[in-house]
Formats: structure tokens, sequence, C-alpha cells
DNA sequence: TAACATAAGATTGTATACAAAATACAGTAG
DNA sequence: CTACTGTATTTTGTATACAATCTTATGTTA
């Protein structure tokens, strides 16, 4: 495990809530790595809590898909098998597109303006070099039509699909060649959406997504080794 | 609330695990209602365990959209407004179609046997008049379009999606003026599947889901008055 | 050496104890 | 009568204690 685990006590939330987005964001980040285990005792000692709180975390991580426990043996952090990545892809895209097509036609036009600029931050981004800020305004971008939908499940459903492959997604940045490809289809999906043309954009976005499979069963491959 | 709440023993499970499928069985089955407080010293004490467990499983269900809580201030049964209900009937569209188009292509033999078997086992329910048993033959033959998908990932979020309006969906089976329709549906889905005619077979399940609106659009007016 | 038994230690499961916060309520001032 | 205040009670949050189970290490026997 890695030693970065602390916590950030910012706010009054009860602990189990500070452990949970804590030990997410520590799966998602890879300090904790798939397979590693989640022993209470080692984790309470490491955040400065008791288990109580721990063993309640877990049961979150544990539902949204971040944990596996088996009864009287513990929890591990979940790993992805390749099987696993395309049945999440699967899903995504389905799910992208819908949201897309919502989107044609919810969006407001301080939305397509928020847009906009988050295209042109990625852009910026991109440029940086910086991949921690590429992962992030790339999220933007894609937040501001999640929000659109005005589905609030659909957005956490969406964020969560999401988060469950940011591991590997990461690594799909690090590679410059995709850049370009991704900028053009980010503008496509713009216009598209811009012109409320549901067909264009649908494509667009499946695309977008197909596009990550690739890379990321590359990784899934090494991992499983 | 009811007095139906006890513990299912049998099996050798964490009493986290019982009690969350207690709860949750207990919600979906209206013996908990919207909104109704869930008290942990009063559920330990109904349920003959103490708090430990009860808590677990509140945060289980929490993740499962069936409960919220508020911090320091405890859990209740979730409730859906129509807007709720409406965005999930939007992503239980899209889920559905996908499972059936990624159906048709990789359904087998036995499966479609299977298929026609709980259609037909449908039919005969809608004779007996027994609402639990049409529900369940229900369930049954949507069940394996979902296995056919061969995708866990997706199976569950049905799964899911279809259990958080269960409450709402049984009343549509009430009125027999329906059964007619649904009994038509799913043979024309049936149908579609053998055929693997994927356009057909995804307007028969738009159909099939969007129907069941209005009816659970009133049931909710009635909840929320 | 391999297989197995057994005991020690580690880890999870459950209950309980105590602390902190929210709630309900009675009493009082205005 | 209303609004407020302080207190008692209830309820949740967290820590800890104990029990059950699993793991590991050790030693014994064939």
């Amino acid at each position: 495990m890695n030693d970065q685990l602390t916590l950030n006590m910012d706010a009054y939330l009860p602990l189990r809530d500070v452990v949970f987005h804590t030990l997410r964001e520590a799966i998602l980040r890879g300090d904790l790595i798939p397979g590693e285990r989640l022993m209470e005792l080692q984790l309470a000692a490491k955040l400065g809590v008791s288990r109580t709180p721990i063993r309640e975390a877990i049961r979150m991580l544990e539902q949204e898909g971040l944990a596996i426990t088996i009864p009287r043996k513990g929890a591990i952090v979940a790993g992805m098998t390749e099987k696993d990545m395309k049945d999440v892809l699967e899903i995504r895209e389905a799910l992208e597109e819908l949201s897309v097509q919502v989107a044609c036609d919810k969006i407001t036009d301080e939305e397509i303006e928020q847009l906009y600029k988050n295209m042109k931050n990625f852009e910026n981004s991109l440029k940086s070099g910086d991949l921690k800020e590429m992962a992030h305004a790339d999220v933007e971008f894609h937040d501001v039509i999640y929000q659109a939908t005005d589905n609030p499940k659909l957005i956490s459903m969406l964020n969560n699909l999401r988060e469950q492959m940011y591991r590997y997604r990461v690594e799909y940045l690090k590679n410059p060649e995709n850049h370009e490809q991704l900028l053009m289809e980010h503008e496509a999906i713009y216009k598209g959406i811009v012109e409320k043309n549901k067909v264009v954009v649908t494509e667009m976005i499946r695309k977008h997504i197909s596009n990550q499979v690739a890379v990321v069963k590359n990784m899934i491959r090494e991992q499983e080794k």
C-alpha cells in the first residue's frame, strides 16, 4: 500500500464518508492496486479512525463495484478483466449515446457556452502536457453534456462507469498520437450538439468511446500478467 | 412499520447481508413505505441483531438508491417523484434496447427455448389472476433476455432499475385491460429475437417500456399527495 | 521430503459502550 | 398566545471488546 493515504478532514462529514472518498480516490488514482487487500485494522491505523467507519466505507465501495468482499476473508480492490472492460464499455456506449441525444433536446444556451469553453480548455491542457490537467479538462467537457440531460440518476451512473476505468483511461492521454483525434472528436461532438443533430452526435460519441477500447485492452493485458 | 419484518437465517451469511436482503425485500414489497424512517435501534430490536449489521446494510441500501441518509439524522426509505420515475425509465429504455440488441447476437438455442417457455408461463399466470405470480413470470421472461447478453454488469444494472420501480410496476398488472397488450408485446419481442431482427425488437421493447409510464405516473401522483 | 495435524496469530463478524448531535418538551418571558 | 430557552430523551457516530473464522507457521509422522 501507498503512504499517501491520509484523511482530508476539511468538512464536517461522518468519518465513513471521508474514509469512503479517501479510499475511492486512492483506488481510482491507482494508489491502491487491484487485488490489494483492504484490511480494516491496517486502514484504521493509517487513517487514524476505528474500524467502524472503515467497514461502512468498504460496504459502500463494494456496492460501487470498486471493492469485492469475500465473507470472513475480507475485501480486496476490484480489478477489471478485459471482459469486464468490454462489458462496461458496452453499457457506457449506450448511456453516452442517450446522454448526447437528451442533451440535444435540453441543453441551454449557457451550457452550450460552457461546453465551448471546456472544449477550449481541453485543447489548452493538451499543450500543457500535464496528464492530470488533461484528464480533468476532458471530464469537465463531458460533464457539461451529462448535466444537460437533467437526469441525476443518469449522471451518477455515467460518472460511476467513467470512474471504473479512470485508472486505464488516463493511459490513453499519455500517448500524444491520440491528441489530434480526441480534439477533432470533441469539436465534432460540440458542433453536433449546437446543431442538435442527433444522428451525427450519436455516431461521434460512439466513435469517441470505442476509440478507447483498444488502448485500454492493452493495459488490461498488462495487468492480468 | 410492518410486523412482517423477520430474518431468514437459512444461509451462513454475514448478518449484514441477511439484513440487507430483508430490508431490500421489505422496501420493494412496500412493507416499508417511502419516507419511513429506518431507525437502527428499532430495526436491531425487531430483527434480533445489533446495530452494527443494521448500519452496514443501510450503507448498502443507500448505494442502491433504496434509502437516503442524512448525516446525524438517519436514513429513510427512498421514494420516487414523477421526475425520478421519468429519469429511471429513460435509462431503462436505453439499457433494455441495448440488452435485446446484444441478445439478438448472443442468445443460444437453449435460451430461446427457455424464453418461449417463460412467455407461455406468463400467459398462464395471467389466467390465474395471481398478481405475484404474474410479476414473477414477467420478470422471468425478461431475465432470459438479460442473461443472454452475457454482461453481468448490465444484468445487475437492469435488475436494479427494475427493482426501483417494482412497487409501482405491479400496479400495472392489476388492470386486466393491459393483459392482452402485454401478451402481444411479449410475443412480438420473442419473435423478433428468434428472427434476430434488431430493428423490430428494439422498437417493441421501447413500446413495452413506455407503455408502463402512464400508469406508473398516476401511482406516483397518488403517493405524492 | 511430503502430507498432515495442531497451535498461535491475524483478521473479520458482531455486540456493546460511550460521545455527540438532534429532537421533543416543559417552562418561562414577552 | 407565541417565541424562546434549557433540559431530558432519543438517535446517530465512533470506538472498543469479545467471539468466530481464517491463515500461517511449526512440528510430527510416514
